[in-house]
DNA sequence: CCAAAGATTGTCACA
DNA sequence: CAATCTTTGG
């Protein structure tokens, strides 16, 4: 987008064709005074709804306008999408070229890029890999298997989620096994070996040319504090500082800022510890005391006017998080009018609170002549936007899904990628090991596994140990070998071309020669389809990244396009932006956005708050900000529901409303007298939904992937789960009828002893889902 | 060696 | 329920 439209030019030079700062004009006095206090250290308290963005983008636009180079400036935020907008209207404000030129961007991917550049002084090579999620979690599954522990004991979520947080603070592999605070925190929890396997992780990452999400800010700050002349070189570009979202940033992340800002001292940080919701993931509400303490300078500016939302809103908000203990105090007020009042519901159902809130859409849309994206539907959880897709489909709203698998999570996609990472990085073992054998060419677990072993005796990847095969002999048979060596040639072949061949003729190659796409193309069935149309929207999305940036260095090479996938997420695919559409998400994704009208979905005990907060004030607290942030996303209209009942693992589960719903100001509530039982009710407790009498509208990038409806096709009653006693009669979809004989255990995990026709089985209760048997 | 059936297990949020 | 791991039969 070169050409800048009528608006945006009109704008634009309106800016500049003011002589001083008259702009500032456009701010109130603190927003005023936050942009114009460009030098020395700064923090910009900045509550919800407080015009922090527009605060942000006039104060880099001021730093230009005083003849600051933009390259010269680094700002970071919090997500890709974010960094986006900003560029895209401070470019509004100085013009698209100077405002591509200022490095903004996530920490994880200013850092990678620095990194792939000075790569060679941490002792990796510029074509590193990074791992994702997945990836790392498999390595360590591996070790964990290697190292033959318990994985009862040794969980890799729980491994990989140590291990990340002792990234998190600074803590690299060799201090762990020093640290005797880690090291005693592992005797309590009975895994005394996670420095072994945080150990090994690191080599095997190392040896791979790898580096993990964490390790991205890690690697960076271990390279600053290593070699003084890349921290300066690094000082003296960044001369000009900017952090947003400050209170979501974590201990590498401040350590990183604060190195490279010491010199100059000119660093802005913005946040509002009221939405601090990151400190499952390492934030450090910390930072600010840290920040105050390391800058002494420092001058601070509270932004408290809300411009955003009603004042209904702007003291529910209020009235929630002032049950906080440890917070900050602050005023946030808004000039705006008085507004609805927030409106609260009761379900029966998920599917029912899904079916009120598609009728409420429908019928504001209507009323209020509104589009569909002032709309925006929140939830705790990903899973609970199953319930509400269906009930929009049903009335055949337009949705847009933000997170939950993303398409490059998807196993066709992750498969040719996984092509992609091995010419790229030929060391990559976690790539290596997925397309060894897929499509099937006759390289089976038995070779592998031989390869694998010979691969970790000689501490080489795969790939070398492949390259190698020849000089060693570990009863590879030499059927195996010749095909090991058809797959080698096969990459090579690929390899060869990646530094000729631009990203989408390459990918091309790959995914026929592999005969990836091929195998797919033959296969009929619908997700087979779906998979072969998930592939070419993957080669469509490469061709436009090979023909949009031509002019940047490495902007048509496929490790160019890796790389700006790597740190994408789902929330950055915005490619639908413009369509209208309601929009589904997790409250966490829903940060720093706002919408007109707000639904908060599923507002009961144990999922918001989650159950999982219940053992600590601290993660309580968390929620409770969680759920801030979620009102404060409301404009004008805010709608808080909940249901009675709800599935969770396919077993219906009641639950009380969230005690968060006591906490709101009731003078901000009005009670919904709920509509008689709805249509949906009767549907969707009795008969199956008839697909045929129903229209849909697909939005082309839901996952209409997958078959819409999956009710059960069994009308019979679900037996509750403390109702089974012994010697009862009960019917399995799969099993048919049967007699329970025993019960073990206590009730989450309660399993039964079950004899049906065809013999004895033991089921875990909750999973069961038995039934009353026919009469 | 491999696909398909069977069994098990897990999910809070995310770059 | 859905995703993943394990077993099984060809």
């Amino acid at each position: 987008m070169f050409i800048k439209s009528a608006t945006e030019l009109v704008k634009s030079s309106y800016f500049w064709e003011k002589s001083g700062v008259e702009y500032l004009q456009e701010l109130n006095d603190v927003q005023a005074q936050a942009v114009t206090a460009t030098e020395g250290p700064v923090m910009i308290i900045a509550g919800a709804g407080s015009g922090k963005t527009r605060v942000l983008t006039y104060r880099i636009a001021h730093i230009i306008r005083q003849g600051i180079e933009p390259y010269h400036i680094l700002a970071l935020t919090f997500t890709n999408k974010a960094a986006r907008e900003m560029t895209n209207r401070i470019a509004r404000v100085i013009g698209e070229v100077d405002a591509r030129a200022i490095w903004m961007g996530t920490f994880h991917s200013i850092f990678s890029r620095i990194l792939r550049f000075e790569s060679d002084r941490i002792g990796f090579s510029s074509n590193f890999t990074i791992y994702d999620t997945d990836d790392a979690k498999s390595l360590i599954k591996t070790i964990i298997a290697e190292m033959k522990l318990d994985d009862k004991k040794y969980q890799t979520s729980q491994v990989y989620n140590r291990i990340s947080s002792a990234k998190n603070q600074l803590i690299s592999a060799t201090k762990y096994a020093e640290s005797p605070e880690w090291i005693e925190g592992d005797k309590f929890s009975n895994r005394p070996l996670i420095a072994e396997i945080y150990k090994r992780y690191a080599h095997r990452c190392a040896r791979v040319n790898a580096m993990d999400f964490d390790d991205l800010l890690l690697r960076t700050n271990q390279l600053f504090a290593s070699c003084p002349n890349i921290l300066e070189k690094y000082q003296q570009r960044f001369k000009y500082i900017l952090v947003d979202e400050f209170q979501d940033t974590n201990l590498v992340q401040y350590a990183i800022i604060k190195q490279l800002s010491i010199v100059h001292k000119n660093i802005c940080v913005v946040g509002d510890d009221a939405q601090s919701i990151y400190a499952f993931r390492g934030a450090n509400i910390e930072n600010i005391l840290n920040f105050e303490h390391d800058f002494p300078t420092l001058r601070k500016f509270f932004l408290e006017q809300n411009y955003r939302s009603t004042q209904n809103i702007v003291e529910a908000a209020n009235s929630v998080i002032a049950k906080n203990t440890r917070q900050h105090k602050k005023n946030v007020w808004t000039g705006n009018q008085e507004g609805n009042k927030i409106k609260l519901f009761k379900a029966t159902s998920d599917n029912e609170e899904g079916f009120l809130i598609a009728q409420q859409v429908f019928e504001n849309k209507m009323n209020h002549h509104r589009l569909y994206t002032d709309f925006a539907i929140l939830y705790r959880t990903n899973a609970q936007s199953r319930a509400l897709e269906e009930a929009l489909r049903r009335l055949n709203i337009p949705y847009r899904i933000y997170g939950g698998t993303s398409f490059y999570q998807r196993k066709e996609i992750k498969d040719l990628l996984a092509y992609f990472r091995i010419i790229i990085n030929p060391n990559d073992d976690e790539a290596l090991k997925r397309i060894i054998n897929f499509p099937t060419r006759g390289i089976g677990k038995t070779t592998l596994d031989k390869i694998l072993e010979a691969a970790s005796d000689n501490d080489v990847s795969i790939w070398t140990m492949i390259e190698n095969l020849q000089n060693v002999s570990i009863g590879i048979s030499p059927a195996a070998m010749f095909k090991i060596n058809e797959f080698r040639k096969m990459i090579r072949d690929f390899s060869m071309k990646l530094t000729q061949t631009n990203a989408f003729d390459l990918a091309t190659v790959v995914a026929s020669q592999s005969t990836l796409l091929t195998d797919l193309y033959k296969d009929k069935s619908p997700e087979g389809v779906s998979r072969y149309e998930n592939i070419q929207e993957l080669l469509n999305a490469i061709k436009e990244f090979s023909e949009g940036h031509g002019t940047e260095a490495n902007g048509t090479s496929l490790a160019g396009f890796m790389e700006e996938i790597a740190l994408m997420t789902d929330a950055d695919n915005d490619k639908d932006q413009d369509k209208d559409r309601v929009v589904l998400m997790t409250v966490h994704a829903a940060k720093g956005l706002e919408f007109p009208y707000v639904f908060v979905t599923g507002m009961e005990e144990g999922l918001f708050p989650s159950q999982m907060s219940y053992q600590s004030r601290d993660d309580l607290e968390e929620e409770r900000r969680l759920f801030y942030v979620a009102l404060t996303r409301a404009m004008q209209q805010l709608t808080l529901s909940y249901a009675a009942n709800r599935f969770k693992y396919g077993q219906p589960v009641f639950s009380e409303p969230s005690r968060f719903l006591f906490e709101i100001n009731p003078a901000c509530v009005e009670m919904q007298i709920r509509k008689q039982p709805s249509v949906s009710d009767k549907e969707q407790s009795h008969q199956p939904i008839s697909l045929k009498t129903k229209r849909y509208i697909i939005p082309a990038n839901s996952a209409l992937k997958k078959p819409v409806n999956k009710l059960s096709h069994s009308s019979l009653p679900i037996i509750p789960l403390s109702e089974l006693k012994i010697g009862m009669d009960v019917f399995h979809e799969r099993f048919g009828e049967g007699t329970i004989l025993t019960l073990d255990g206590i009730l989450p995990n309660q399993t039964a002893t079950i004899r049906f026709d065809d013999g004895e089985k033991r089921l875990l209760l909750k999973y069961a889902k038995l039934l009353m048997p026919q009469k």
